[in-house]
DNA sequence: GCCGGAGTTGACCGACCGGTCTGTTTCTGC
DNA sequence: GCAGAAACAGACCGGTCGGTCAACTCCGGC
């Protein structure tokens, strides 16, 4: 039936993304991820032409996720530095999550894999390139608000949105490392600092 | 003879390095990382005992290497914060020279490894916590002197070194995603505004 | 001068890898 | 109610995986 087709689809996305962020891309095998999912092989093969094929729909799903989130931030009525310290909050619910049920940190999909496949796979690189392209906006989008206000100097808006993107996959890494998701709140609180900081060392039209 | 083994396990070591950093653990082979070494399948179990047995080797003698490196620029005598921002050339300069070589940025092994084998391997895991702690040393010493000169409010060493580091990491993951170097080092700027803000938002007693 | 052990070799192991193929079932459009 | 396509099943492929093993070389100590 088409129903249970797209979800078959979406469960293998699910799983997969559930799997590659326990333990990256080449330590799960087909087999494994085709049994999670509760399906054959020639299903799997059915919906992706390969194993890399569904690390890049993994990928794409994941970013689209926090890219929702992130906009929901951006979006809300908060103060403009108020919401640049939640998108923060953002990574660290995940990871506290994720800890709750599999009780370990798990990092994150884009960061983690970026190695692994970055350039091994160009299909990989590009969704990787393309998930830090959606998160830059939202956040980009506030960073405006904050040289708008004048809380910050002028600045390259994707230079400062991938700073803060920076900081993010910096504290998951300490995260997960220590197992401890509030590692990724602290560097929230020196993330208008840091742009200010920036800002006032490279002008935007350098 | 002796003088060779050693070398043959260092061989070994070096190899095992340039690879991982290259496509992660589990994308390369024991055959790959034999043949790559010109050495046979019973020499590398003649040295080690597993693939992940050399993986700890590798990231040990990796942290050992950035941490002398680290040591020299915190016993400079350069002002503490130059020193601080002299921290990220380091990274910078490694990423540089392997993408010279090898035509494209690698990221860094603790960085990358991490997810991957941190949860499966318990001895990966304690190896990348010693090379963090290895890593903090020096940093926290620079801190120190940022502390006792004043330009830094107290704070808590340890917690500020791992931010550092942190910052470093998300930089090299900017690096890799880019393939651009350069990335590092921008976010050396605001190390020293990020830690006043956690300074000033994060009393060390607390 | 030979003995023991470190170093090294390469064939070999079963398991599992990613991926293919041939069906069978199930839904849909007509 | 049937034709055709999409969804699903699972046996199967060659190759590679991490790891083992018995044999051999080489050298320092006795």
């Amino acid at each position: 039936m088409r129903a249970a087709s797209i979800s078959t689809r979406d469960t293998l996305i699910d799983t997969a993304t559930e799997l590659f962020l326990g333990r990256g891309f080449g330590l799960v095998g087909t087999n494994e991820l085709c049994a999670a999912s509760g399906i054959n092989k020639g299903t799997f093969y059915h919906f992706f032409p390969s194993k890399s094929a569904l690390m890049v729909a993994a990928i794409d799903r994941y970013s689209e996720r926090f890219a929702a989130e992130f906009n929901d931030i951006a979006l809300s009525g908060a103060p403009a530095s108020t919401r640049l310290e939640r998108f923060f909050d953002v990574p660290a619910k995940a990871n506290r999550a994720w800890k709750s049920t599999h009780g370990f940190a798990q990092g994150c999909l884009i960061g983690n894999i970026s190695l692994e496949l970055a350039v091994v796979d160009p299909d990989v690189q590009h969704a990787i390139k393309r998930a830090i392209a959606r998160w830059s906006m939202p956040i980009g989008h506030v960073i405006n608000a904050l040289v708008a206000e004048g809380t910050l100097q002028d600045i390259d808006r994707a230079a400062a949105a991938e700073i803060v993107i920076a900081l993010m996959q910096g504290g998951i890494l300490l995260a997960k490392v220590h197992n401890d998701p509030s590692r990724i709140t602290i560097l929230a609180h020196g993330a208008l600092s840091h742009l200010r900081a920036l800002a006032s060392s490279r002008p935007p039209a350098s």
